[in-house]
DNA sequence: TATAAACTAACGACCGTTAGGAAGGTGAAT
DNA sequence: ATTCACCTTCCTAACGGTCGTTAGTTTATA
């Protein structure tokens, strides 16, 4: 039963080649069985394609939860400093964080409904999650400049973005000088 | 003599299928003469893409210098600020900015090489100009927080780029909706 | 008359997809 | 315990279609 690494696969070469660009016998022959085999478990390379979105969306969203929880009790610039360099060390998860900019950013034109369907309430739950983290913190810590969380989340998301695109494709030595001259700017101008 | 809509229509159908995804055949259907007739111009797919390339690395260069020329008189805040307007309003370069920021972040795997070898070039100058242009206005403005020119011209570029993707993308009102979340947070942390 | 720019026809390669069958396992009926 | 039907998972072979590309030829321009 090679199909569980059916999905994976398929995630690495949509990432590096797109839709479009990727090839259902490449996969197939990585995964180790023939291209006709994909059959048996996806009705096709839409279904494969959505089905991966899914699984990304989804461990992404897992996986990024996870690093905010474990951050609870630090103080907020810890926390959303510490992001980008956790980031980093999580370097397993860049396919899965290249392939959603991907197709976040250039959705197959014939899936651009579907994709957006997904994708939109992705980044939305992840900027309300930042939100609430915000709010909650500056309660206890009482340091930002302004009481719009939902700006202050959107920016940080803006600049999160930037940066992580340059990492997974620049790599980290473009991410870092980045995040290095954008950091203090953004903090300074978010707190008192 | 059609060949001189071929650069700005492959220009188009690259930004929005991709090297992969573009087809000659449409190319050259939209330009109105048969796919064979592009080898009159161009010596393949290849070529054609990496002069489109150029083409477009050209015009958004010329593109962006004009405006900073223009603003040259005005405050740094206004001219940084006044950018992003001013670009919604070019809305007929931002098919240009796609194929830019597409190519930048997932380019052809084939012609990897090839395309960073004129992309690098391209943001490094864009870089350059900013910090110089930091530079020269501080020393008479003196409102800068920092005297590392280069370091806050990459954040404006990170922030720039953030939400120029986000335009061209994601249209303009969620464009406009990061530039009201992100531009006073980063302005604060920019000046004194 | 020479050159550039278009055409038609066709090539081989690869694309996603389908048909049909072999191998192996599962579970119920005999 | 054995048989049988069924389902899953893989296979080979092949389909129609599109891809980028080439050869050879005609048309238009200068």
């Amino acid at each position: 039963m090679k199909a569980a690494q059916l999905i994976p696969t398929a995630l690495r070469h949509f990432a590096s080649h797109g839709y479009e660009g990727a090839s259902l016998n490449d996969i197939a022959q990585e995964v180790g069985i023939k291209k006709p085999s994909i059959y048996a478990h996806y009705s096709g390379k839409d279904d494969l394609f959505l089905k991966t979105m899914a699984y990304a969306l989804g461990e992404q969203k897992k996986h990024l939860a996870s690093y905010f929880v474990e951050t609870r009790q630090l103080p907020l610039e810890i926390s959303l400093k510490g992001f980008f360099d956790w980031f980093i060390e999580e370097s397993n998860q860049n396919d899965q964080m290249k392939f959603i900019l991907r197709i976040a950013y250039f959705p197959p034109v014939k899936l651009e409904h579907e994709v957006t369907a997904l994708i939109n309430p992705f980044f939305d739950s992840i900027h309300r999650h930042l939100a609430r983290l915000f709010r909650e913190r500056d309660r206890t810590e009482q340091i930002l400049y302004s009481d719009d969380y939902t700006s202050g989340a959107l920016a940080y998301l803006t600049v999160a973005e930037g940066t992580m695109t340059e990492l997974v494709y620049n790599g980290i030595d473009a991410y870092q000088q980045r995040l290095t001259a954008v950091w203090p700017i953004f903090w300074r101008g978010l707190v008192r």
